[in-house]
DNA sequence: CTTTCATGAGGAT
DNA sequence: TCCTCCTGAAAGC
């Protein structure tokens, strides 16, 4: 689920739903009881996301950070909330006040952080963070001064989140895929143009991720339509060129798409279309 | 039924 | 490089 068009995409819906608003706030699985505690009653003035993290605004002097991890997942519904299945970390309701149509609320589930932090607290965060394509304040070349001094491999650099906040691994892959970066190579062998393009790709894929919640990344000529092909079943649901396409044919030139471990993560690519660098310019 | 795996990341070794 | 945390769906038996 998430990578970081899900987040800006969860921040507007909390917008929609609780922007303004006083919220009612629990945690029916007790694990953050007091947190939800100190939530309960106040009124959410601004939802924002900054890469993969969730930042919500209330009037409070703490913000509530949601950052999903792999398996965190958010949960809306219409209406009065029914009783929560499941471990539900943090529930968030409209008030009374909101009736009919306006009523709805947020489950959360399994995130890796959920908790209330300082303004200092937000400030270290976002600081740690590197720009997020996203974001219109953000600042590419930042992303490209670590690149571009760096010996570890392009494909971790577009993981590591103090480098670019907000691509995860289907982004990672296709837009490497797509800009004919092989992934071993070293970020300092990379060319300062293929950077301008990656950072340019990602820009319009993940706003494409954020328009429609999907992670769709195959050109037109490649979409199942276009090319007589069944379209992709799969929980992210969406069109990609190599991501968990391991031994199938690239779309592209027909080479069975290759794939490994790197850094604790599956790694998709394809040899031809992303033809290897000099054993000189990859990172062991 | 049990095991494995996943769109993530921090910390220990 | 491995371990850990969190949940749920799919795969294996």
């Amino acid at each position: 689920m998430p990578e970081g068009h899900t987040i800006h995409r969860l921040a507007a819906e909390h917008d929609a739903l609780f922007g303004g608003r006083r919220v009612r706030a629990s945690s029916p699985q007790g694990r953050f009881a007091e947190g939800a505690a100190r939530l309960d009653g106040r009124t959410l003035l601004e939802a924002s996301a900054h890469g993969k993290h969730l930042l919500l605004r209330f009037d409070d002097e703490r913000l509530l950070h949601v950052h999903l991890g792999i398996y965190g997942k958010f949960g809306f519904g219409a209406g009065a909330a029914p009783a929560p299945t499941g471990a539900v970390r943090l529930r968030l309701e409209t008030g009374p006040e909101a009736a009919g149509d306006a009523a709805g609320y947020a489950d959360l589930r399994g995130p890796n952080a959920c908790e209330l932090l300082e303004p200092g607290e937000v400030k270290v965060l976002r600081d740690r963070l590197g720009p997020d394509p996203l974001r219109a304040d953000a600042d590419p070349d930042a992303a490209w001064r670590r690149i571009s001094r760096s010996r570890t491999s392009v494909a971790a650099l577009l993981m590591d989140q103090a480098v670019v906040a907000g691509p995860g691994n289907i982004y990672r892959a296709e837009v490497l895929f797509r800009q004919g970066v092989d992934p071993r190579l070293q970020g300092r062998a990379l060319p300062r143009e293929r950077w301008d393009a990656v950072w340019a790709d990602l820009v319009v894929l993940m706003a494409e991720g954020v328009r429609t919640g999907r992670i769709d990344t195959v050109r037109p000529e490649h979409t199942p339509a276009a090319m007589g092909r069944p379209p992709r079943v799969d929980d992210h649901g969406g069109e990609v060129y190599v991501y968990r396409r391991a031994g199938l044919p690239c779309l592209v030139c027909g080479t069975e798409v290759r794939t490994e471990v790197l850094a604790g993560r599956n790694l998709f690519w394809c040899p031809r279309c992303q033809p290897p660098a000099p054993a000189s310019s990859r990172a062991r």
